[in-house]
DNA sequence: CCGATGTTCATGCGTTTGCATCTACCTCAA
DNA sequence: TTGAGGTAGATGCAAACGCATGAACATCGG
């Protein structure tokens, strides 16, 4: 006999249920975000790359800012170089690798970070907060975690250390 | 014992910490797939429409469209516009109310959505299969509905203009 | 050392997006 | 019925994006 036709499904509709229902909260949550009224100095994109960079405890590379931001890396490249514009990013050029660039927020740029960021972390911690309880959102974080911290199981090599 | 303070605090850590993690997974999956030669006919963009059209039992709303696509009004509207130029959607007046228009997929939008949606499901599937087993997908799509909210929480700390 | 190939970021160009605004329609109170 | 106010979607326009490609540098085999 078959499995149950209950509620029983391959890997591949869990999968997939898994994922929309990831991609549904993403939209649903950031277009609420979008709506705050705290985007007047720095766009979401602007912002995602701000604070991006002040993870970051040196400056990094472009391509490498580029695996965290949604962006394509001619469209990250003239944001950079907006920001950099407004004295928010600086660029400097890498020494150990000619074509390379090397991004680090100015002091400028790391207050507006903060500035932007103290205001959207109370959103975000008012509508996830409000959601899910202290064990969800562990069990999500981990999860999520797991998710994103996969290696390629085709395709081209990838540097991992140095 | 208590610790309000600190449970505040801490909370709203949580919040941040996992939402942080949900936008990183959802990056770097994002991209991955983006990364698949199966766009070609369709964009990622594109196909987020034609799916959410194929979900529904009956035209929708631009509007209603609009709550699950992560885009401006406008820029809905000709995305809209221009898959109807290309035969995929169908826009028609609503009769309920003449301001609105009612969306639905054309038979030929339904095939390319399959067609696509087959191509993207495999992708889907290798990429969160590899990185979850069945009860943390499970999970994992729990949480993220809940997240969702198909209601919003009640006592906003926002504005109660309902 | 040299040329071939790969990598990193920038630039040209057509397309798409967001913001502001407009039009058309709905709702409702007087 | 009518007019004020609200809502749904379309449109003008400048800004931003993606794709293709270019320029500069790195790397490596011969």
């Amino acid at each position: 006999m078959r499995g149950a036709t209950m509620t029983r499904r391959g890997r591949g509709h869990l999968a997939n249920d898994s994922w929309e229902a990831l991609l549904t909260a993403h939209a649903v949550l950031m277009k609420r975000f979008a709506a705050a009224p705290i985007w007047d100095e720095v766009s979401m994109r602007e912002y995602d790359v701000l604070y991006t960079l002040a993870k970051q405890d040196r400056p990094i590379r472009l391509g490498e800012l580029n695996r965290n931001v949604l962006l394509s890396q001619p469209a990250l490249s003239r944001l950079v170089e907006r920001l950099a514009d407004r004295g928010l990013v600086e660029r400097a050029p890498d020494p150990a690798d000619g074509r390379g660039v090397r991004l680090a927020l100015t002091e400028a740029g790391r207050e507006q970070q903060r500035r932007t960021g103290r205001r959207h972390a109370a959103d975000v911690a008012r509508e996830v907060g409000a959601a899910l309880g202290d064990e969800e959102m562990r069990t999500l974080e981990a999860l999520t975690r797991k998710l994103a911290g996969q290696d390629r199981p085709s395709g081209e090599a990838e540097e991992e250390n140095r």
